[in-house]
DNA sequence: CGGTATCCACCATGATACTG
DNA sequence: CAGTATCATGGTGGATACCG
């Protein structure tokens, strides 16, 4: 027998969720986690289809769960530079962990 | 340098949550995955707050995407089993990395 | 350049009632 | 017991316009 406790303390996949499940988070996560510190602009042109809006609203989501840093240089042009945190750095067992599953299923695209 | 391919391509992330992605999926899986086979009274039990209808609709999206496999025995009354498929029980990795992340942050709840 | 302020559309969620 | 049908709603996502 495993266990008896709720679902949320053996499985907090739900609370993960939602502090990365919105459409572009895990992307934005990605570029950053990997890639390092990214500006404003280069977010925006390297995250296909994605608005001004809505890349400053998720990324103010990161921010407000300490999953991005954001660091604003006094200058002019403004400049402002989005790095991951150690938080969101500890994430990429997950991230391997899924892209592991999605390219080791056994049913990547069926004939349907 | 670490590459220059699109995030998709490293990170299938998005195409994962698509998956599982749904208020109730990553629960439904999580009992099945870790506490095997349920019917569907038993699922609706165990999982507070979800209604028949959620229940339901969840469990065809999970079944659609085959993580989930559904036995209906011709009884009265009628009984109806879902069980984790191999795919789904191949997501262990990715929740254990999810819950280790979740556990082993730095930041559980801050002062706020 | 890097935002904010509005407003709107859609779809996932869910309440409720009925059924084989 | 295990659903389906219908309708309501709220939050996420997004288009657009303006600002420091």
């Amino acid at each position: 027998m495993m266990d008896t406790k709720t679902q949320t303390d053996l499985c907090p996949a739900p609370l993960v969720f939602a502090m990365i499940g919105g459409k572009w988070k895990l992307t934005i996560l990605q570029i950053l986690i990997f890639h390092g510190t990214k500006r404003f602009g280069e977010l925006r042109r390297e995250i296909d289809g994605i608005t001004q809006t809505m890349l400053t609203k998720q990324l103010r989501a990161l921010e407000d769960d300490g999953l991005v840093q954001r660091q604003i240089y006094a200058e002019v042009p403004p400049r402002v530079e989005y790095n991951a945190t150690d938080d969101a750095l500890a994430l990429r067992p997950a991230f391997e962990a899924m892209h592991s599953w999605w390219v080791g299923r056994r049913a990547p695209s069926t004939s349907k």
